[in-house]
Parts: structure tokens; C-alpha cells; sequence
DNA sequence: TGTCAGCATGGTA
DNA sequence: ATACCATGCTGAC
């Protein structure tokens, strides 16, 4: 950068200093009053960017008037390095701090251009009906469009450097992740997680998919816990309007079922209104993101799929191709109540329709199979393992997470949800979806009613979980875009690529079923997002914004808008019918438009009610039988195993005795089997870091193979609490003495019943105990949050961790080795 | 006979 | 042609 910084611009602090990082790093403890800016003696009283520590800069008035104004840089790093200039017009930008770190977007060609520019660039060309897709309500302006235009550019018109967009959301990295993104890009980033390398073409080919995958895989969700802890984070405002995102939150918790109670919504609100007071208000339009499978990797995906496993667990082309049925639409709303607590980050992974069968009484809800590779623990053997996951209310379920040998393939399924489809009062048709918390790494289970398309049913919706901006009854509640914006927003995406994907995915995935067209008979297609109001004669009238100049305009309630829509078209308002003339509203009118305490207030009141009335609909009585009904699977599945395993083993010891004749065959045998089961039993405890290798290709063959008689280490790394229970010197040609009643614990049923006790106690304990999680697994494990676990590794143990932890997994253990008893068996035979 | 677990089949992308 | 996945089918209980 050769031109010399521009001048302060703030009359607080006058000298420019080269002491940002020094500030910074004395700011990770404010103990004082003082401003957060070392360079500012005033007292703090505002909140700027986020500050790695998850804090935020505490600023004073002046101070953080400049960072709102986007004048921070210029006034205190203007001798910093970093300035460069915007390769379109010129403007310096600061590149170099936290501060103005998401003020620029880097060129495909080297350089940078400022947002303006870049918004210009991209969002001109863009294709509007793409706007609701990621249309984030505290995005500030460009990013917004930088957003929208990136991903439609790469998910909808082919092959495009993704390599635009990812700057743009790397920079607010969490802290854990920041350094590394700021020095790398997400794509290399990825790679480097995932061990891959790719050549430029390669890198051309992975297009979508690829761009999709780092989308969704950290970088989106790094902003959105800016987004939903910070507003901003560290966004300058250069143009007018954001807007707090409060407004559809509540909005979308009608109709999704989330509301987790982890803390006081108005508190979290309380964030998004400090920093988001940092932006000019304009209030978007509510909608409905698309995580479109993606957001993967990045740096994500060292926490995912990749670090959590030690090493790469799921091949990413196959995380990359998640159909787009599959991408998880999470409104702001959503991913803010799912991650109510401010040190959570929400991490939308999928979702998926229920189909008749999953949501029939067989309990079994398929899985698409590279959702379940992608973002559930692998599984090597078929039985699976136990999975811990939280619904909406925070009730913790336990689902078995299995796969059904199917051709060559898998195929994937969660049992046992019948409790919590039954408790969601879900139907075939409607939506449950998967997100994870981190750094708790808890899985989250939310649900979106399909009937909640229908004005009717939205309405029912609202009354019955009765937290939302509009209240029952309301006139605006019919035209809530919320829904419609949502399936809209879905809409475009799949008619942008080129695939009529509405009837596809009706006939496709849910066949000519009546709730096919239930979900989106009332969807408005690629309409304009609009922001619903009451002017002040009363009046029903919707607020639009020009895609030209970014104004808002009123319109009538019941206009119907096309995707785009500028000032040009405003018949309705001749005087404004210009973009140069001036917006009606101000500012503060349009927060004031979307109040966000008044949000804040309203959603906790209501986030309040809907804690009261799930509490209320369920008891504790039911959180018991829930649990019970989980361990009466747990028992009837054992239970099933058991038989099977001893009729096979009857008829193996039939085989056996036989087989004994052949003494040199025999001694083979006994040695396999041996392998096999000291495989077994030390394969659970083992650190999954060390599983991964193997759960990446689940070949049976290899876990024999990579056992070892004389690998002492594998069983002393047996760390399960449970395992003192079990007789790790079995003998495999003694296998009486895994049979009920003769092994050396006292028996399989003895187990069984000493380990139902256990569950039930720590059931007992956990329901005390609130939500705390030691392991901060999201699988089954002791459960809950209490404890964070932040480092990957940590997550990474995954269920081994699990099974130690939990009364079932102690069952899913036996059960494991039972079963594999019987597949020996059966494969003897 | 009903339920369940697991596999097979066939439609769809 | 292939993989995926919804669901049908079958055997066991």
C-alpha cells in the first residue's frame, strides 16, 4: 500500500497508532473501565467487534461510534500495516486488523476490492431470487449480497472460482480458527485437513459442490456465531441498513422447533442488539438460510469430519454431493435459539423430510447416507452405535445409529425415534434437522412442520408454540414470509440450478404423498422478500428494498413482488419511485420497524412459554418413560441379539465339535477368532483418533487384520469404565463364557440388569443434573454441556468416550460383541 | 396374528 | 450405469 492512510477521523483519539495488537492483547482482560482502545482513555460503554476470546471490544461512545461508521481503521491503524487499495475505485481499506477484517473481499486476481465494489461486482449480476437463501437479517448489507451472489454464482451457473467468496467469510473466524484462516484459505484449509490436494482443474471440477462445502463447512458458521453473539463482528458499516435479525427469530421459532432453554434469550438477544446497534438499520427480510451440505470444511472441518476422527473420516466429495434436499435451511431464528447459549455455535448439518416409513411406527428414520457418513460418527460394524442427541426443548434422546448392508452400499438409519418423532408430533412430510453445537459438539435435533406452509396451519403453529413476532390472528401472520420466504428461498436455489427440483423432489423423494404438496402448495416462488408492518394510521403495508439502492420502500400489504424489485417499480408510491430519492424511512425508523428488544423480550417471553408448555406436555413422567422406552429397545434389541447369538452358537458349537477333529484347521480357527474378539472388545475404548482409519473403511477384514494377539496395547487401551466387566481374557474357544449365566461377570442377563441400573441412575443423575455434558460429545455419552471441549481431539473421541460413558453403551458394547460373536459365526458357517 | 429385524427390490436422480 | 433410498418382503419370534 503506498498511499499514506487517510487521517484520523475521530476527535477522541487523534494520533494513529501502530498499537492495535497491543491493544488487543491487553483487552483479553478488561479489568478497567476504560475503552477497550488503548488509545482512548474514555470509559467503555459500548460493544464493538468480538474479540477471539468471544468477549467483545468494549468500547467507549466515541469509539465505537467510529467502529459502527467504519472510521475505526482509519482513525487508530492508520499507520498500521495492512492499508491497501479496493482495485476498483481506488478506496483504501484496511486489511490488517479484526476491525476491518470482513471490509474487504480479495480478488480472484490479486488485490482486494472494498465491499462497494465488490458488491458491485457480483450482486449486480446476481440473480435476486438467490437473495433469500442466505440473506442473513444482521449480514450487513454487502456481505449479504456478497454472500448471495457468490454461492448463486457457484451453485447455480457453473464453474466459478469459489475462491471470490470465501474471503469474505473467513475473516470472522472463531478465535480457535482465525489465525489459520486468515492465512489460509478455506479451500487450502480444507485441504490441508483433509490431507487432500487438488490441482487447479480438479479444483474447477469440485465447483458446487466444493464452493458449497466450504460455505456451509466453517465459514458460515463462524459468521454466524458473529452473527448471532457479535451483530457484526467487526464489520464496518459503510452503507445503511442492517438490521437486527431479531424479527424473524421469533418468527421461525413458530414454525421450527427450536427453543433451546440454555440460557435467556433476551440476554443473547441483548448481544446481537449491542453490536447490531453497530450497523444502520435495514431490515432485511426474514429469511431462511441454506447450509447447503456445506460449510464443511474449511476450518470446520477440522472439528468434523477430519480432526475429530484424527484423521480424514469421510471422503469430502462425498460430503460435498449432499443432495440439496438434504441442505439444511436454518433461518436466523433457528440457529440462534439452537445456539442460545453465547459460547455455542450452531452448526446446521442437515435435514431430511420424513418419509412415511420414518415416521411410522417402525422407528426407523433413514438417513441419507452421506449426511450419516458426513456428520455422524463412523460406524464400522452394522449395529452402530448409540447416538445422543438433543431435540429442540433440550431433551436428550438416544437413537441407535446403524446401517443395513445394502447392495454394496449402506444404508443408513437412526432407530428408535419413535419417542421423539411422537414427542415432536411429527408427521411424514415434515422436516427434522440436525445441527450440531460446538464447541459443546452436541448434536441438535429441530423439526420444521411442513403443515406450517399453510396460512391455516402457520396460524395453528403460532398459537400452539405461541412465541413469534406476530401473534395469532394477526394479519401479517398470512403474510409472514418466514415460511414462504423459506420455501421460496429453497425454491430458487434448485430452480437456479437448472433442476426443476420442486416436483423432482416431490416425486422423487416423497412420491405423489398428499403432504408433498401440502409443504409448499401455498409458497410463494421466488417472490420478494418483504418485511411486513403496520404503518402509522394502521395500516398493513409491507416494506421492500430496492435491489438498486438498498432503499426501503412501502408498498401495500397485499402486493405480490417479483424477485427483484427496485425502486423503478414503485407504482405504488410515484414520489419514491426514484433511487435517488430519499428512503422514507430513517434509520432508527426501521429499527424501530424491527425492534429488536422488543423482539428480544417478546421471543424470551415466548421462548419461555414454549419451555412452560413442553415442560408442561411432557412432565417428568415422561421424561422417564422416554428413557425407558429407549432402554426397552436397547433390552429388546439385546434381547434379539442374545437369541440370535445363541442359537447360533449352538449350532457353531455343533460345528465345533466337529471342526475340533481337524485339529490343525481348528487351531486356525481358534486363532482368527481369538483376533476377532479381542478386536471387539478393545475396539470401543479405543481413542477414535485410532478408529477413524478403520471406520473409514469399514471393512471387517481389517479390524481382524489389524488385531493382533500379541498387541498388548490394544487391550490396555481399554479405558471403559465398564470393562472391568468384562473378561478381556476370554478365551474365544471358551465362548460359554459370553453366554448368559456363564461368563465370567455373572451372566449377560446379570449385566444387563446391572447395567439397566446404571442407565437408570444416570438418567436420574443427568435429569438433576440439568445438561452437562463432560465429554462434550455429541454422541452418546454422560450428556450435557457442562464441561467444554473445544479442542478437537477432545470431540474427536466421539463414541468411544460415549460408550464408556453411558449405561448403554455398555449394552451397545455387549451387544457389539455378541453380535460379532454371531457375524463370526455366521461367516464361519 | 402382530411385531420386529434385516434384507431385497425398484423407482429415481 | 450407478448409487441412493423408500418401502416392500420375509423369516423369526
Amino acid at each position: 500500500m503506498s498511499s499514506p492512510p487517510p487521517p484520523p477521523t475521530s476527535t477522541t483519539a487523534t494520533t494513529a497508532n501502530n498499537n492495535y495488537n497491543a491493544s488487543c492483547s491487553s483487552s483479553s482482560t478488561v479489568l478497567s473501565r476504560k475503552c477497550f482502545n488503548s488509545d482512548c482513555t474514555d470509559v467503555k460503554s459500548r460493544k464493538g467487534w468480538r474479540l477471539r476470546s468471544g468477549d467483545f471490544a468494549e468500547l467507549c461512545d466515541r469509539c465505537a461510534s467510529a467502529y459502527e461508521e467504519g472510521s475505526f481503521c482509519e482513525a487508530f491503524h492508520s499507520r498500521a500495516s495492512g492499508w491497501r487499495c479496493c482495485e476498483s475505485c481506488g478506496k483504501r481499506v484496511h486489511c490488517g486488523c479484526i476491525v476491518s477484517i470482513q471490509a474487504f473481499t480479495l480478488l480472484d486476481a490479486g488485490g482486494i476490492a472494498c465491499l462497494a465494489c465488490a458488491r458491485k461486482s457480483f450482486v449486480l449480476t446476481s440473480n435476486p431470487a438467490w437473495s433469500p437463501l442466505f440473506y442473513h437479517a444482521s449480514f450487513p448489507e454487502r456481505l449479504k449480497d456478497l454472500s448471495v451472489k457468490s454461492w448463486s454464482q457457484l451453485a447455480g451457473s457453473g464453474p466459478v472460482p469459489w475462491r471470490q467468496a470465501p474471503s469474505l467469510f473467513n475473516p470472522s473466524a472463531t478465535p480457535a480458527m482465525q489465525s489459520e484462516l486468515q492465512t489460509r484459505m478455506p479451500y487450502e484449509v480444507d485441504r490441508l485437513n483433509t490431507g487432500e490436494t487438488f490441482s487447479a482443474p480438479s479444483l474447477e471440477k469440485r465447483k458446487v459442490e466444493d464452493f458449497s462445502e466450504k460455505f456451509i463447512n466453517g465459514n458460515l458458521r463462524i459468521r454466524l456465531r458473529d452473527i448471532v453473539e457479535n451483530g457484526n463482528a467487526g464489520i464496518i458499516g459503510e452503507e445503511q441498513s442492517q438490521t437486527p435479525s431479531s424479527l424473524m427469530e421469533d418468527a421461525s421459532a413458530q414454525q421450527f422447533g427450536i427453543s433451546l432453554p440454555y440460557k435467556s434469550l433476551s440476554e443473547s438477544n441483548s448481544q446481537i442488539e449491542g453490536s447490531v446497534n453497530a450497523l444502520q438499520p435495514a431490515p432485511p427480510p426474514p429469511f431462511t438460510k441454506h447450509f447447503h451440505g456445506s460449510l464443511h470444511n474449511g476450518v470446520d472441518s477440522s472439528v468434523d469430519g477430519h480432526i475429530r476422527n484424527g484423521k480424514p473420516r469421510t471422503d469430502a466429495r462425498g460430503r460435498s454431493q449432499l443432495l440439496p434436499r438434504y441442505w439444511p435451511r436454518f433461518t436466523d431464528g433457528e440457529l440462534h435459539q439452537i445456539s442460545g447459549n453465547s459460547n455455542s455455535v450452531i452448526k446446521p448439518l442437515f435435514e431430511k423430510m420424513l418419509s412415511a416409513s420414518d415416521a411410522g411406527r417402525i422407528g426407523r428414520l433413514v438417513l441419507p447416507k452421506k449426511c450419516a457418513e458426513a456428520y455422524f460418527p463412523p460406524i464400522s460394524q452394522p449395529e452402530g452405535l448409540p447416538l445422543r442427541v438433543q431435540d429442540s426443548t433440550g431433551k436428550e434422546w438416544i437413537f441407535q445409529f446403524r446401517f443395513w448392508p445394502n447392495n454394496n452400499s449402506r444404508m443408513y438409519v437412526l432407530e428408535g425415534v419413535t419417542p421423539c418423532i411422537q414427542n415432536m408430533q411429527l408427521q411424514a412430510g415434515d422436516t427434522v434437522t440436525f445441527s450440531r453445537l460446538e464447541p459443546e459438539g452436541k448434536l441438535v435435533m429441530g423439526f420444521r412442520k411442513a403443515t406450517s406452509a399453510t396460512p391455516s396451519d402457520q396460524d395453528n403453529e403460532t398459537s400452539q408454540i405461541g412465541n413469534g413476532v406476530f401473534t395469532k390472528g394477526d394479519a401479517e401472520l398470512d403474510h409472514s414470509p418466514w415460511s414462504k420466504v423459506d420455501k421460496s428461498g429453497y425454491i430458487a436455489k434448485e430452480v437456479l440450478e437448472g433442476k426443476s427440483s420442486i416436483r423432482k423432489r416431490k416425486s422423487s423423494t416423497l412420491g405423489s404423498k398428499r403432504f408433498e404438496f401440502e409443504e409448499y402448495e401455498d409458497a410463494p416462488v421466488l417472490g420478494k422478500p418483504t418485511i411486513f408492518a403496520t404503518d402509522n394510521v394502521g395500516q398493513k403495508v409491507q416494506w421492500v428494498q430496492c435491489e438498486d439502492c438498498l432503499k426501503w420502500r412501502k408498498l401495500p400489504a397485499n402486493t405480490l413482488l417479483p424477485s427483484k424489485w427496485a425502486c423503478s417499480s414503485n407504482t405504488w408510491d410515484p414520489e419514491r419511485s426514484s433511487c435517488s430519492v430519499a428512503q422514507e424511512l430513517t434509520a432508527e425508523q426501521l429499527e424501530y420497524l424491527i425492534p429488536s428488544s422488543v423482539v428480544a423480550s417478546k421471543r424470551s417471553k415466548d421462548a419461555r412459554k414454549e419451555i412452560d408448555r413442553v415442560e408442561a406436555l411432557e412432565g417428568e413422567g415422561l421424561d422417564t418413560l422416554a428413557n425407558l422406552a429407549i432402554l426397552g429397545e436397547v433390552k429388546r434389541r439385546f434381547k434379539t441379539l442374545m437369541m440370535k447369538r445363541e442359537k447360533k452358537q449352538s449350532e457353531k458349537e455343533a460345528e465345533t465339535k466337529q471342526s475340533e477333529k481337524e485339529a490343525e484347521t481348528s487351531n486356525q480357527r481358534r486363532s482368527r477368532r481369538s483376533l476377532l474378539l479381542r478386536n471387539c472388545l478393545t475396539m470401543n475404548p479405543r481413542p477414535l483418533a485410532t478408529q477413524g482409519s478403520e471406520s473409514g473403511s469399514p471393512n471387517k477384514k481389517k479390524t481382524v487384520s489389524e488385531g493382533s494377539d500379541d498387541d498388548p496395547k490394544r487391550m490396555k487401551s481399554s479405558t471403559s469404565p465398564f470393562k472391568g466387566q468384562i473378561d478381556l481374557n476370554i478365551q474365544p474357544e471358551r465362548e460359554d463364557e459370553l453366554s448368559p449365566g456363564s461368563d465370567s461377570g455373572g451372566g449377560m442377563v446379570r449385566m444387563l440388569q446391572d447395567a439397566t441400573e446404571t442407565y437408570l441412575r444416570m438418567q436420574r443423575f443427568l435429569s438433576s443434573d440439568g445438561d452437562n455434558n463432560p465429554s462434550g460429545n455429541q454422541m452418546l455419552s454422560s450428556g450435557g454441556t457442562g464441561e467444554k471441549t473445544s479442542d478437537a481431539t477432545m470431540r474427536g473421541s466421539s463414541h468411544q468416550d460415549a460408550d464408556k460413558d453411558h449405561p448403554s453403551a455398555f449394552f451397545h458394547e455387549r451387544i457389539r460383541s455378541s453380535y460379532l460373536i454371531d457375524k463370526y459365526a455366521l461367516n464361519r458357517s
